[in-house]
RNA sequence: GCCUUUGUAGUUCAAUGGAUAGAACAGAGCUCUUCUAAGGCUUUGAUGUAGGUUCGAUUCCUACCAAAGGCACCA
């Protein structure tokens, strides 16, 4: 529709014999300001001289004569701005292709043929999945959706610390606290967090014991060239069971990785290549291999990515992973999402990348999202232990469990009701705000589910489907009232948005516009009588809610949330 | 010091250079003998400071102030 009237107004504009110009077409915040509108009569007037308001008149005029029978009215208002009115026949057509289309109402095929990666999540085995992971998944799959309704195939990666200080730190601290409670009973859950204390107990030696910083260098040396037949046998147990409780995570986050890439196989592969461009684009100072990112671009800066005692640092293993990527599925577009604090480092080591393989310059992406922090400094759980992005999961279906416990519900249902809506109420907090900033968590407001929140969404799904339900013999419609509801006039926006959230790759705008789509059917639902026998009108109002209900499941979807079966 | 990101109601967030800056929460007041009140309706309240560009700036530019992050062997 939107292209439509672009044409319409550059035909006008050819006709009037006006050369090209920049304008746009945009939906009016207030609906009486009309469906679609242009600011092409401000921007003409500019270079034409002449008064917008009445090259505004002459313009509508010219379209007008030229229009179809879905634009009802063209008007001129404000400073010179021309209105669209939409007429009913459109809106019911649009109610008709959200039905058709489905599940697939919302896609587009800017993407069709390409191939997407997007790597997300990154958490360390050995150390807990923590809020910033949280971020990561929730952001990198909903952009991962995103993509794919744009047409691409997308391929899931995620890439793991699995050696390094940290490990090291984590098996000093299991020597000195000693085996886990009841290991062959635990779940994986209770080992990890096990292991989760003995990493920061092992931390905090390190800082603070000169002995135990000995000892732990000592280690990390043994994991590495896997000499010492104990720590072998530590490290192999503690690394599973970190990344079978990872695992039980991404399942009820809904998340399923095509790859898992290891640092431990990236560094060879990346020191590799260091070594092989060794004075082209890397040099040594100071015994160290570095890179001067500088020459190439002022604002960037040197970094290190051989030690001097020719240890690969995490630049390096970037490179390997980067590398290796390409090299295995050769992606169009290769999308990574961190915190943005590895936001300057990965500039450096995208320009020696780009040094190496120009091509690849421009098929990489790195989005950055903020910190999540707690509001109110609170930094422990409702069980009293750290928050970690696991425990505020954990608890979020606790309060929803709470909230339903007086239900009819099975156990079962209860448990499957307590993670849709808690990962929802979650992601939402995430991803309803763009991702430069900060995220303040306000853990009583996220549960509290009220107004802008991810379980509003699921419970204004759940009266649509509770209604349609019960409208069994409702299946076309041909009375249609004459008034267009505002519900409607949003509902047809929805691959607009999904457009926009690619262009961006911003997932906020999809949270953005799902909460006035709620927010626009609940009023609805509030002042219509949808399922009434004597309203000659109820066939439509039963397709009106099942195409809401359509729509907000695809917008649900692209944000990684669920819908339970009841709430 | 240099670089990056961010400053919008009391709070948490929106707003491809456009119209009266939108929501939600909190505050004040309504609303279930009707399809799920985790809902709906009414109401109070905001663009860090100073300049500049523009018919028009929350948005672009400059300076300043404030917050977060980065700047040589952590990831």
């Amino acid at each position: 529709m939107k292209q439509i009237i672009e044409n319409l107004i550059r035909q006008a504009l050819k006709n009037l014999d006006i050369g090209e110009v920049n304008f746009i077409v945009e939906h009016p915040e207030d609906f009486k300001n009309g469906d679609y509108s242009t600011n092409v009569a401000m921007v003409c007037a500019k270079q034409l001289k002449m008064n917008p308001k009445a090259l505004a008149e002459k313009i509508s005029a010219e379209i007008f004569s030229a229009k179809e029978s879905q634009i009802s009215k063209i008007e001129v208002a404000g400073a010179g701005f021309i209105n669209f009115y939409l007429s009913r026949e459109f809106f019911s057509n649009s109610v008709k292709e959200v039905l058709e289309k489905g599940a697939d109402y919302g896609k587009n095929n800017s993407l069709t043929g390409k191939k997407v990666m997007v790597e997300y999540t990154q958490p360390n085995p050995f150390k807990p999945f923590h809020i910033g992971h949280l971020m990561s998944n929730s952001i990198g799959e909903s952009i991962s959706r995103i993509v794919e309704f744009s047409g691409a195939k997308t391929v899931r990666a995620n890439y793991q610390g699995d050696v390094g200080p940290h490990v090291a730190k984590a098996i000093y601290g299991m020597y000195k606290a000693g085996p886990p409670a009841n290991e062959s009973t635990a779940s994986v859950s209770v080992l990890a967090q096990y292991i989760g204390q003995c990493y920061s107990q092992g931390s905090n030696f390190y800082d603070t014991d000169e002995q135990a910083k000995k000892e732990i260098d000592e280690i990390n040396k043994k994991v590495y060239n896997r000499s010492d037949e104990k720590i072998n046998q530590i490290y192999d147990w503690g690394r599973k069971v970190t990344l079978e409780a990872f695992e039980e995570l991404y399942k009820i986050l809904g998340t399923k990785f095509d790859y898992y890439f290891f640092e431990s196989e990236m560094a060879p592969i990346g020191e590799k290549i260091v070594r092989a461009n060794i004075p082209k684009v890397f040099e040594e100072s100071d015994g160290a291999i570095v890179f001067h990112a500088e020459k190439y671009n002022p604002k960037l800066h040197t970094r290190v990515f051989l030690t001097s005692h020719g240890i690969p640092l995490y630049e390096t293993k970037e490179i390997g992973l980067t590398t290796t990527k390409f090299e295995k599925e050769n992606p169009d577009i290769s999308i990574v999402t961190t915190a943005i604090e590895q936001g300057e480092y990965m500039k450096v080591v995208q320009q020696a990348i780009a040094l190496m393989h120009p091509e690849l310059e421009s098929r990489m992406k790195h989005i950055t999202h903020g910190m999540m922090r707690l509001a109110s400094g609170k930094m422990s759980s409702r069980k009293g232990n750290v928050v970690t992005g696991e425990s505020l999961l954990r608890d979020s279906m606790d309060v929803v469990l709470e909230k339903i416990k007086d239900r009819e519900f099975t156990d079962e249902e209860k448990k499957k009701v307590s993670e849709s809506v808690g990962v929802a109420a979650l992601k939402y907090s995430i991803l309803r705000s763009s991702l430069g900033s900060d995220i303040i968590y306000d853990f009583e407001k996220s549960i509290s589910f009220e107004g802008d929140s991810g379980p509003y969404l699921q419970y204004s799904a759940m009266r649509a489907k509770s209604i349609l339900a019960k409208a069994l013999n409702h299946t076309s419609f041909n009375e249609i009232p004459e008034q267009v509801s505002d519900l409607e006039k949003i509902l047809y926006r929805f691959p607009e948005v999904v457009a926009h959230s690619y262009a961006e790759l911003e997932p906020h705008h999809i949270a953005t516009y799902l909460t006035s789509l709620a927010s626009s059917f609940n009023s609805f639902y509030t002042n219509t009588q949808i399922l009434n026998t004597e309203d000659k009108y109820s066939h439509y109002y039963v397709a009106l809610t099942k195409a809401f209900l359509s729509t907000m499941q695809n917008g649900l979807w692209l944000l990684g949330i669920t819908l339970p079966e009841r709430m």
